[in-house]
DNA sequence: GTCGTTCGCAAACATCGTTCGCGAACAACA
DNA sequence: TGTTGTTCGCGAACGATGTTTGCGAACGAC
């Protein structure tokens, strides 16, 4: 007769009040999904695979989320639990360069967590905690309520696209991806290609434009 | 005795030298997968659903495409074509406001485009037309070629993220994704949250950021 | 014609997310 | 101490996916 209720996992009781009284909990498949992610990598998290790693059946971890999707939401929402926030300190600027460097300190513990974050945008509990830290960090900013909510989601973003081009840049298979770029180059169309390749790169260690880029973006969306 | 020879789509030649002809083209196989896209989303786009629509089996699509995902990057590649690309100004920032402002018509007119923008960025024979021309307009501006290139990634995923968050906004579903925000506004914990959705939005239609976000973001990065 | 090669594609394989159905387990109540 | 109402665990099955295999047919070159 109850179909199924909320279509968001957030506002669905975890247990049933009555009944016989579940054996594992939505932190525990969590957890080992989160293990598995980070030891395999996303397409990894398969149902079979992550009820395998709990010792049970594919279909028993359909008591505890309607759907994969729920459980990519459910770790997603698990990272932003490591964040560490600190009372605001009076200089927004520099509070939120903090919590950005957060994130990116947390996507390159979870590799998988920047595709997440960049394909479905989701706010758990511990979410929401983070978006009113962050709105606490911005109590003093005259900026509209909209645009401090886009500064949270361009924070996050921009931040997520950092570190997967971090990891593209460290995979063995990085010169796979320019391949074609060196071949066009040394093709001889396309000029300023080719003179870029042949630049040589500059003296020292690259400069980490990350803090700069993001405090900018920061700066155009919030006025 | 030959196995497959390079891992980059653009590399391998199209038809073979010798042999049977074949009797279609990526590029017919690239515009039904885009057709299909356009109509019903990147999930509908399978090998079998695609060969259908051209009236084959699923198992020829492989003569000319190693793996779905060569399909998809042709598929990208093929949307850099609709750029038109004029020659520079003399104004390098508003020439990349222009280019960014097409990027964004164009993903406007393939809903599926932001996510494997972001996802598997690529650059084809198109998208490597793109980024010389971006180089063009940047020839004068006294950044490192690397920052050029940071630059060119910058652009096309920061407006992928603003066209997917326009997606989701204009999408029926929108008020799924945000109840739990509006419970957790109700209940009263995180009174900055209660605060926000208390406050009501501005009079008039909301100014549109993305333009001012781009350019700071680009002048960050271009240092 | 003959030969070397490629093409088209039905069938099969492994894997996936998800649903069905039912015996077993438990809480509450008699 | 049953009995009852409900949920839980999960083997088995369904439909769909990406990809491989195998081979007859089609073609260019000689």
């Amino acid at each position: 007769m109850a179909g199924q209720q909320d279509p968001v996992i957030w506002l669905r009781p975890e247990q049933a009040a009555v009944g016989r009284p579940a054996e594992r909990s939505r932190a525990e498949i969590t957890a080992a999904a989160v293990e598995l992610a980070d030891r395999e990598g996303l397409e990894a998290v398969s149902m079979r695979r992550v009820a395998a790693a709990l010792g049970t059946g594919a279909a028993s971890l359909y008591r505890y989320v309607a759907t994969r999707d729920d459980l990519l939401d459910l770790m997603t929402d698990s990272t932003a639990a490591e964040y560490h926030l600190p009372a605001p300190s009076g200089d927004w600027q520099s509070d939120l360069l903090g919590i950005a460097d957060q994130a990116r300190q947390i996507m390159r513990r979870h590799p998988w967590l920047p595709t997440l974050v960049i394909t479905r945008p989701t706010l758990g509990p511990h979410g929401v905690d983070l978006l009113e830290h962050l709105l606490d960090v911005l109590a003093e900013h005259p900026a509209a309520p909209a645009r401090k909510l886009e500064a949270f989601a361009v924070l996050n973003a921009l931040t997520a696209l950092y570190v997967q081009n971090e990891e593209a840049a460290a995979d063995p298979g990085a010169q796979r991806q320019s391949a074609y770029l060196r071949h066009v180059a040394t093709a001889g169309t396309h000029p300023r290609i080719t003179a870029l390749l042949a630049a040589t790169p500059p003296e020292g260690k690259p400069h980490d434009r990350f803090p700069t880029v993001l405090a900018r973006a920061m700066a155009g969306v919030l006025g």
